[in-house]
DNA sequence: ACGCGATTATTCGTATGCGAACAAATTTAG
DNA sequence: CTAAATTTGTTCGCATACGAATAATCGCGT
């Protein structure tokens, strides 16, 4: 009787809101909505700011290294550290030792633009994060590292 | 001598790798790939596959309402339903009591495709999981749709 | 020394992803 | 009932993303 009643109106068994893929979609979409609230003001993409604070960590790389380092293609790469040197957010100068190398680094400007990022960064992470509890959060987190290569 | 060493060498106190923005791209990423390998033979992209999928469990929906439904912004919306109509995947008329709505329904190779693309997803999501114990998997879905908005 | 495979950066093509501005149509408020 | 607000789809512009192809260079083995 019951059965009879699912079987004829059962929806779909492939529930896509359920869906690992579509969820780690949302979730990237709602922390980029997040980041661009808090840091949009100062002009600065995800990507943008994951390759400054990077440089400001290293001092200088080349491109491809940085690339690796946060994960970027070396298509996507070029893009990005184009727009970065338009602004004159970074210097980029040939590596002497390996001419096929660029040495990227950070400019006045960009080191700025960076300090002030960083400061709103905490707070990015901390609404991400905020329908979690604290021990939540920590679990979660330690899963996502372990999903993320 | 170790703690001068570690004074001096502290490192940044940000540390990109942790922050759950950057975990969230990379874990995105690390999915899409899989997807690609997966399903790329069949040339369908997630986002494309989603809308397949809603479109075949629905029947017949406005371009928009599709798009709130699988999360995506009109604009995207536009691109991404072009290209499946260009394809003959899906079908595009008028809606009589709504001038300004489109009605998108399945082509028969749509549903082909959305049926062939549906085998794989047990796949894609296994492999994307695949890091995980069965129960942290559990509990990495239910906080990850915490986040998903 | 030389030659061949690997690495680096670039370019092209395709596909999201979204803010902003728009025109047409519909709904709602006064 | 009409003017204002909203909704729908479109277009533009900018910014990821990444596979594939290419040219220049490097490094390693013989």
């Amino acid at each position: 009787m019951a059965e009879i009643q699912q079987l004829a109106d059962d929806g779909p068994d492939y529930v896509l809101e359920k869906q690992v893929g579509h969820l780690l979609r949302r979730a990237h979409q709602r922390h980029s909505a997040i980041f661009q609230d808090q840091i949009g003001g100062s002009q600065v993409t995800p990507l943008q700011f994951a390759a400054l604070i990077k440089l400001a960590d290293l001092g200088e790389v080349s491109q491809n290294q940085l690339g690796r380092l946060i994960a970027m293609d070396a298509a996507t790469m070029q893009g990005v550290i184009k727009r970065l040197a338009a602004r004159g957010l970074i210097h980029r100068r040939p590596d002497p030792d390996d001419r096929r190398r660029l040495i990227l680094s950070l400019a006045p400007d960009g080191r700025r633009l960076a300090d002030g990022a960083l400061a709103a960064a905490a707070e990015i992470t901390r609404l991400t994060l905020s329908p979690l509890s604290a021990d939540e959060q920590r679990a979660f987190l330690s899963l996502l590292e372990r999903l993320a290569e």
